[in-house]
RNA sequence: GGGUUGAUAGCUCAAUGGUAGAGCAGCGCCCUUUUAAGGCGUUGGUUCUGGGUUCGAGUCCCAGUCAACCCA
């Protein structure tokens, strides 16, 4: 511990707590206490020469990425952000200065500056957040920078960022403290900033077609719409259980009852459910319903949607996915029109008598390609799991997979000419679920039966209000549902759920 | 839930069972257009946690924590 104590500078400033008292904190990890003792030690001597460390308000011309832009020769201008390299040549000092948005260098010399402001620079360490009204210049490398003629501290770091060539590697860290990762790294950065784009232009594709965006509850009495597992919470003032929703279908399907003849809900679902590189617990979830639609209809409107996405953030419909190495991995044609396709059709692709055959030779023909059919017990989960193995999982190329049989989306409605198919498609794209898509059941006594039956005579799981307002009446409509989170993953080429969503959940560490 | 792999300096990574190292960051010096700037010097470690084997464990064994991947 003395050696830690008295070493050098950091002696001057370690706190009581971290040092004399040998707190477990200090214990724990000697060295990042010393590389934030010297930051603290610089926010003293800031301190000491009334020099601001978290400074106020600072007018600029934009993010750096806006400034950048603004770029002429001889021009004035004020940027802010983050100081994210550092390269001193004795009188002249470059840094780059960095947001989200991108990263501009900054000239700094005392002849420009003053003897005295340039003094500032002592104090400054990478990381930390400067305000500079500069003018625009060309170096003789040709890359362009501020020469600053005024800077500001505007906020001191005083933990040190991560390495400034490799960023944040480990996987844990990138997500529990993403923060680091999107300083760092900027695949991150552009990934999260695609996203933001996706959602946007959700927005204003929809709304440019005349859907209205709504708001629905997202803690419910009666988690319905899906089949899964809710989380429950609890209201204190009114001494009642609620559920985070699972899906917003039933109360979409208020608002066409209410008259809403386009709506949409882009927003979080919540399902106490596993957790694995394609599913998280709290996932964003458009769904979307027109009036006096059908399933067919609305296909053709996320055709249009997705590649309009694919237009506006690639500027083309081959997404390309790429390695760590930049090597192609796979490329997807989003160019119109989209196959679709019966599901009894594509099964028949596989095996054309398969549908004649008995349940033990279909399960013995699923075994001897090698797929493991122990789990299932119905002909149709068989035939479900040849299908996702050998269809879906192999399907690159957009896909709508329509008719399904309908043990398979219990909830909608019957095809008009064939009883056993349901009136839905389900897209895959890069071998998985996208989005599926349905003609709504609108039938009050259907509805009510198939909810009864499902809810296995536990009336507590019966959205009563739910089933009476279909009794009101409710147009015929189509419906869909887009997992953003995957559709941001399909777009992006990232391999795990968890490099789309900013914070994404992890088990609590200790 | 099952299997595999991993955890070493702030970050990125090394280290046959035999004194824990490098690069970057940091600190000190030099340098008036640098680009992962450069040069010289230098600080920094309870090797995830807890047991065990051993003369000796970062390394081998057992248990746990967290993570990644695969399977269900």
């Amino acid at each position: 511990m003395e050696k830690f104590c008295f070493a050098g500078k950091a002696s001057l400033v370690i706190l009581a707590s971290d040092c004399f008292h040998c707190s477990h904190s200090a214990m724990e990890n000697t060295s990042i206490s010393e590389l934030i003792a010297i930051r603290r030690q610089k926010l003293e001597d800031m301190r000491a020469k009334n020099v601001q460390a978290y400074g106020q308000r600072f007018p600029i011309d934009g993010d750096i990425a806006s400034v950048r832009a603004q770029f002429a020769e001889g021009k004035m201008l004020r940027a802010a952000g983050r100081i994210t390299a550092y390269r001193d040549m004795g009188k002249s000092q470059f840094l780059d200065l960095s947001d989200v948005t991108g990263r501009i260098q900054i000239f700094i010399h005392p002849k420009e500056i003053g003897a005295e402001s340039f003094e500032i620079l002592r104090y400054l360490d990478i990381g930390d957040f400067i305000g500079v009204g500069g003018e625009c210049f060309t170096t003789k490398t040709g890359e362009i920078t501020l020469r600053a003629k005024s800077v500001k501290v505007l906020s001191k770091a005083l933990r040190p960022l991560p390495d400034k060539w490799h960023g944040v590697q480990d996987t844990e860290k990138k997500y529990r403290q993403r923060y680091l990762d999107l300083i760092s790294n900027s695949r991150s950065r552009e990934i999260f900033q695609q996203r933001i784009q996706i959602v946007r232009e959700i927005r204003t594709y929809l709304e440019e077609r005349g859907f209205l965006e709504v708001e629905t509850p997202m803690m419910q009495t009666i988690p319905g719409g899906a089949a899964a597992e809710p989380f429950k919470t609890h209201h204190n003032a009114l001494g009642m259980d609620l559920f985070l929703r699972i899906a917003p279908e039933l109360y979409l399907k208020r608002l066409l009852v209410a008259g809403f003849p386009r709506i949409f809900e882009l927003n979080r679902n919540f399902r106490n459910e596993g957790i694995s590189r394609r599913h998280s617990p709290e996932f964003t979830m458009l769904e979307a319903y027109a009036a006096y639609s059908d399933f067919e209809e609305m296909a053709t409107l996320v055709e249009g949607l997705i590649c309009h996405l694919a237009q506006k953030i690639f500027g083309c419909l081959l997404i390309e996915h790429k390695d760590a190495n930049g090597e192609v991995l796979r490329t997807i044609d989003l160019a119109p029109p989209w196959k679709r396709a019966r599901y009894a059709d594509l099964v028949r692709s596989i095996e054309p008598k398969w549908y004649e055959l008995s349940s033990d030779e279909k399960r013995a023909y699923c075994e001897n390609l090698g797929l493991d059919v122990s789990h299932c017990h119905e002909d149709f989960e068989i035939t479900q799991h040849l299908f996702e193995k050998l269809i879906e999982e192999k399907t690159i190329n957009p896909l709508f997979v329509t008719h399904c049989p309908k043990e398979l989306v219990p909830l909608s409605k019957q095809n008009e000419k064939d009883s056993n198919l349901v009136d839905v498609y389900e897209l895959v794209i890069n071998g998985q679920e996208i989005s599926p898509g349905y003609s709504e059941l609108n039938d009050p006594d259907v509805q009510r039966e198939r909810l009864e039956h499902q809810s296995g005579g536990e009336t507590q799981k019966l959205d009563v209000d739910f089933l009476d307002a279909l009794e009101y009446g409710m147009p015929p409509a189509g419906g869909i549902g887009i997992g953003i989170d995957r559709l941001v993953m399909m777009l992006t080429g990232a391999e795990s759920i968890r490099d789309v969503i900013l914070f994404p959940h992890m088990k609590a560490k200790n």
